[in-house]
DNA sequence: CGCCTACTTAACTATATCTTCATGTAGTCA
DNA sequence: TGACTACATGAAGATATAGTTAAGTAGGCG
């Protein structure tokens, strides 16, 4: 069992992980380093939303950022996310795999 | 990149885990199966808050759950839970450990 | 210096969710 | 049938957080 910082150490990171606009912005710094200008045309979303997204994200130490001029460049500083997600999509897809097959009958009959 | 269902599908799950009650009743559930009075028990919560714990666990298709009289008993139905909380428990203590190497400072001077 | 750009942050609203209390439901036993 | 137990659920209050708007900060450039 857990001690009770452990817990919500791990709870707060799967509470960082747990918004679709975060980890859109993790993938999208997936090959490298990125503005936040770019981010926010890639994604879609407003500059002062993406940033506050960015922010969460640094305090909780996913990515690290670097200042060059105007511009701030992001990057992924802990690439595990990405293990977390491959993870969670195998046992998705398992799950959707199984629904099918109950979809299709738990004890397949074959043609008449 | 994931299609948007998907993004939302692992944002979901992520946010199932990001409860630590909820994560306690997993890991307590982590020998086999038990029921709720059980659980309500070794969490030291109220039965109603446990309840709905596990029915949103339920509803996520992490726990099974049986009923024999008038006991419900869950049971773990995806161990890769356990594999995602040992993976940022890793990530966790590595950052522990380098905040902790910077506190020493970056560059360890000798003593004067 | 003033003005612009890139980004951050404060203030606010809306929405979601945790918790508790009370009630409902299903099974057991007399 | 009625009473009791184990669990689920509806309603309500408190808290948190996502998103937007507007203002603030910092660097580049004339």
């Amino acid at each position: 069992m857990y001690s009770e910082t452990m817990l919500e150490a791990i709870t707060g990171r799967f509470k960082v992980l747990a918004e679709p606009m975060r980890l859109r912005a993790l993938h999208a710094l997936r090959g490298g380093e990125r503005s936040v200008g770019d981010l926010v045309q890639a994604l879609g979303a407003t500059q002062a939303n993406i940033s506050k997204h960015l922010s969460v994200l640094y305090r909780e130490g996913l990515v690290t950022r670097r200042k060059d001029g105007l511009n701030v460049y992001y990057r992924v500083a802990d690439p595990s996310v990405f293990r977390l997600c491959e993870v969670v999509c195998g046992t998705l897809e398992q799950r959707a795999a199984r629904h099918a097959r109950s979809l299709r009958g738990a004890v397949p009959r074959r043609r008449a």
